[in-house]
DNA sequence: TATGAATGAGGATTCATTCAT
DNA sequence: AATGAATGAATCCTCATTCAT
């Protein structure tokens, strides 16, 4: 409508979604700006208007990855097992679906020890993430639905058992679908805490 | 035979030595040929009589890292699930010792889309370890020690569980004790699957 | 005449002070022409509308600063000793005024050797500048003021001098007052020619 | 004598050398590191085993051209008169000699308000410079071969004419002889102030 | 075996300058 | 007149790798 539209706002995700490609691709260590300028089809110069620099870049690339993660989430009147059971699904179809950017994420938490930054980011991402969970599993005990336990413990187990097969799926994903085991572990883990009714 | 001993020999584990420990400072990205020689306290010359190139290096050290997973392993007359607990926790005291290199250990990973060698040295200790961890567990199914059951999937499912820990312990290692998450999830599993007798 | 007064007119001399202010803050060679357009608070394209790149910028400015050196000038009936003393108290209260911008003088002046523009325009400014001093110089012989002398050795010894106080007292301004060091610096000269009555 | 000649410290004034040559001929700001390592011949990366980047080049170069500053100095028995004279003939042909170089000094002298090591270096020879000065003319004063006077002004005052007279030199070396006219400012300071006996 | 010197190839970053509006 | 977006061409600097001894 305006006689210039601000194109400007478009170039930041246009370049992240361009590093996240080539990074996925050649790795964060061997990618360029000139490879990612290349395939955001822009010049180098233009990303450090929008990127201080490649450190900058790369931080900006894990704050979005990072806060893309599906948290579990019940809808009113909906069994927290239920939900949860989706939610599982939900993860193992977009994770499979991502399956391309998974190594990018591990090269981001080989980051931590390393860059103050990229830590604060990630460890966010995975107390909120965390914290969805567990609150999730304390309204199911708290309704009766499961049985007590220590909420938190379960929350990190899952999450263990997701990210882990991750990882293996990465390495070898011809060897079983990301999707079932996810299915499969969040039912062994209702399985122990559903109350008998 | 020689009069003084062939030094050579120990340089090797000298170099990977060395490597492993400024990798794991500051990222293999970020470390330099010579960030190896100086904290190996050789000339950046000879690195390349041992390893012709950088890549070669990673390669050594990857097979290194992997080759050092330390495998279950049900001694004369032990009850199957007595040695997976006892594996468990020498897992846990052992990575939580090694915690500075866990991040290395993700960086390889993600090396595993790029990079063909790497890609078939950690499906190799990846396979290698399931197949171990199966072992047991069938041996346990075998003898009536545990219910029968699909020992693929559960000995994938102890490894995604443990990578898993590792991965987020990695991130947040104030926030839970690895050693003790390890035995925990092996219990877990092992309630699942020990007969009532 | 024209409604809204022609702005452009103003813009050149708006952008050489800006120029000169940031080139005297940071050197020429660091100063670049976001610099300049920043300090002008303009944007940077305009500055290609007014010049026609930054190499005839910087020729402008030199020409606008060398051309504001004050010569000396003998009013009607006054002494010519006199003139010069009041010159010489004029250049220093100038020069001490300006001292932000000394070191820029001398980046132009090193442009002499590489850059012809540059080159004339300097030469000039010094050719006019000794010129005025001979002449005041020369008056005051012609009319029994001073002694016989070679005025052109005397007009290059005084701008020698103020030239050679400038440099040292920009490279320690602490130290003495430029001010009146021009002043002695001209009764020095003085003394030395005048006739004794 | 040595198997293998220490080359490494004849590289520093061989770089420095060459970074004298191209900034004389180019100016500092438009010399890059290439240049000077083409005129070195040698390769740019040499460069920085020896100087950390360029900034520290130009401050290296500063510090060496400074300290060469040939400084007045009585032989024994030597009238001050004597000594101050040939001192000054000595400045001019070395000077003029040098002529190449004289727009460089200006330039790392314009460094003095941005760049406090340049400032700290090019105080210090000043600094040393003018209590040289100082020295010979206090000890003339001392001797009876000069009046007394304040040996602190005269020093800067020669040395102003000195660093003057370069300037316009620089920018007109046609115009008039270096050496002759060091010589002559010498005469009118030494006129001025020995003794009628 | 061992190493300090040396470098080619490249990578991050900058900047003068232009273009579309 | 005015500008924000855009870029090509450097420029500084690094680093894996090789060479001479």
């Amino acid at each position: 409508m305006s006689p210039r539209p601000d194109v400007s706002a478009q170039r930041i995700p246009q370049i992240l979604q361009a590093a996240a490609i080539v990074f996925a691709q050649k790795g964060m260590g061997r990618t360029t700006m000139s490879d990612i300028a290349d395939e955001a089809k822009l010049s180098k110069a233009l990303l450090y208007k929008y990127f201080e620099n490649k450190e900058n870049l790369i931080l900006a690339l894990c704050t979005s990855i990072f806060s893309q993660l599906s948290l579990p989430d019940r809808k009113e009147e909906q069994l927290c097992s239920v939900a949860l059971k989706e939610w599982a699904d939900n993860c193992g179809r977009e994770i499979a679906a991502a399956r391309n950017y998974i190594g990018l994420g591990f090269e981001l938490v080989a980051l931590v020890r390393s860059d103050e930054n990229v830590r604060l980011v990630i460890r966010k991402a995975y107390a909120d993430y965390a914290k969805a969970l567990e609150d999730v599993i304390l309204l199911g005990i708290k309704n009766g639905e499961f049985n007590p336990g220590d909420a938190a413990v379960l929350a990190r187990s899952v999450i263990a058992q997701f990210e882990g097969l991750n990882l293996i799926w990465f390495v070898e994903p011809e060897k079983f679908s990301l999707q079932k085991s996810y299915g499969q572990a969040m039912d062994v883990m209702l399985n122990g805490i559903i109350s008998a009714s």
